[in-house]
RNA sequence: GGAAGGGUGCCCGAGUGGCUAAAGGGGGCGGGCUGUAAACCCGCUGGCUUACGCCUACAUAGGUUCGAAACCUAUCCCUUCCA
C-alpha cells in the first residue's frame, strides 16, 4: 500500500467514503479522532477505545514536547509504544495552543515564542522544529504549524495571519526528512471567504499528504463555520483527504460530510463526558440535573453501548456527583 | 464538684459594636464547553417582592447602646482537663 495514498470508494453529492493509508495501517473516512492530547484519551484505555470503534487518534506535539519531552518518547520507542496504541496516530502542531495559549505566546516570522504553562519557561516553536518533534515521536500524520486565528479579526489581521501561516507551510514542507511521516497543511484565512479560496489554492500547490481546514470553531456563528468549511472544502484537491479540525458536535460532523470533509477530531466527546453532558439520538441531558437523581432508564433507550445497555441515568448520576470517572 | 474553651445560614467555618442577610469552603440548584492550561469554568443558594424595600436570622431569655452575631446577666447544650 502507498503511504497517504486516499482511496475513495464511494461519492454522495460532496460527500465521500473512503480509505487512507498510514504506516500504522488504514482508517476509513468519514471518521472522527478521539482526542489524546497527552497521549492518552482522557479517561480511556487503548483497548476501550478499540471497542468503540476508534481507528485513529490525535495527540499534539506542544504538550509532547513540554512533557515528557519527544526525545524521552523517542528512547521509549516512539509515541505508538509509549502509550500503546498501535494504530494511526495524528499530531496536532502547537497551532491550537497559538490560539487557546494566546496570552504567552508570541508570534514571529520565526515562529512562536511559547512561555511554557507548566512552569513558565520560554520554548521556541517554529516550522522546522515541529516537524522535527513530530518525526521524532514517530506518529503517522503531522500537521504543520499553523497560526489558529482568534475570532473576531479583521480582514487586514487575517491577511496577515494566514501569510504567515503559508510560509510556514512551505517551510515545513522543506524541513521533512522522514517518508513514513505524512504531513498535512492547513488553511486558515480568518471568517473571510476569499481569503479562504485564496489559502485553500495556494497550499493545494504544496504537495502534502492532506489538506486541512483549521481557525473554524473559534467562537464564531453556527452559519458562518458551515460557510467557511464549504468554501475551504470546495477549494481543496478533490483526490486529497480533507480534514475539519477541532470539529464537532454530532450535526457538525453530519453537516461536514455533506460538505466534503472526510476526518475530525474534537475533545466535546471525553470532556463533556467528564463534565456531566450526555448525548443521546435527541440532543444532550446534564446527567448532574435532579431530575435524574433517582432515574432508572438508560441515557438512550435505543442506544447498545456498554453504558446504556448496563447503567441507569440514576447510577450515572450518582458517579457525577461523586467525581467518579467510571464510564 | 472545679477549670478552660465553645455553640454562626443545609454542613464546615471566618467574623468580637455600625461598611453584616453575615468572608471562605463544601453541599444543593442551574448553565457553559468544538485541532484540551479543562475530573474544568460561570451564575444562584433565608422569606416575600419585577424592583425599591420589608420581614425573619448568628443556642435560649433578658439587658446595655442611637445601633448587638459581637458587650453584660441568667439558663440550656457541647468539648477538653482536674477531682
Amino acid at each position: 500500500m502507498n503511504l497517504g495514498n486516499f482511496n475513495i470508494k464511494a461519492t454522495d453529492g460532496l460527500a465521500r467514503r473512503g480509505e487512507y493509508y498510514t504506516a500504522h495501517g488504514v482508517f476509513e473516512t468519514p471518521n472522527f479522532m478521539p482526542v489524546g492530547t497527552q497521549a492518552t484519551v482522557k479517561g480511556m484505555t487503548p483497548d476501550q477505545l478499540k471497542e468503540i470503534g476508534a481507528q485513529i487518534i490525535l495527540s499534539n506535539t506542544y504538550h509532547l514536547h513540554l512533557r515528557p519531552g519527544e526525545d524521552v518518547i523517542n528512547r521509549l520507542g516512539g509515541l505508538h509504544k509509549f502509550m500503546n496504541w498501535d494504530r494511526p496516530i495524528l499530531t496536532d502542531s502547537g497551532g491550537y495552543q497559538v490560539f487557546s495559549l494566546a496570552k504567552l505566546r508570541k508570534i514571529t516570522d520565526e515562529g512562536v515564542m511559547f512561555q511554557s504553562h507548566i512552569d513558565g519557561r520560554n520554548l521556541m516553536l517554529t516550522p522546522e522544529k515541529v516537524v522535527k518533534i513530530q518525526e521524532i515521536l514517530g506518529v503517522d500524520i503531522m500537521m504543520v504549524l499553523d497560526e489558529c486565528l482568534a475570532y473576531p479579526s479583521t480582514e487586514a489581521q487575517a491577511r496577515n495571519s494566514l501569510d504567515i501561516t503559508l510560509r510556514w507551510a512551505k517551510r515545513a514542507q522543506v524541513a521533512r526528512s522522514r517518508a513514513e511521516t505524512l504531513a498535512f497543511g492547513i488553511v486558515q484565512g480568518g471568517m473571510f471567504p476569499e481569503l479562504r479560496k485564496s489559502a485553500a489554492h495556494e497550499l493545494s500547490q504544496i504537495p502534502f499528504d492532506g489538506y486541512a481546514i483549521g481557525g473554524v470553531s473559534v467562537g464564531e456563528p453556527l452559519e458562518l463555520m458551515r460557510e467557511i468549511t464549504k468554501v475551504s472544502a470546495e477549494n481543496l484537491p478533490s483526490d486529497k483527504i480533507r480534514y475539519l479540525m477541532g470539529v464537532g458536535t454530532p450535526t457538525d460532523i453530519v453537516e461536514s460530510v455533506a460538505l466534503g470533509v472526510d476526518l475530525f477530531d474534537c475533545v466535546m466527546p471525553t470532556r463533556c463526558a467528564r463534565f456531566g453532558r450526555l448525548w443521546t439520538e435527541n440532543g444532550y441531558i446534564n446527567i448532574k440535573n435532579a431530575q435524574y437523581r433517582e432515574d432508572s432508564t438508560p441515557i438512550d433507550s435505543e442506544c447498545d453501548c456498554y453504558t446504556c445497555r448496563n447503567f441507569s441515568k440514576a447510577y450515572l448520576s450518582h458517579l457525577q456527583r461523586a467525581d467518579e470517572i467510571l464510564y
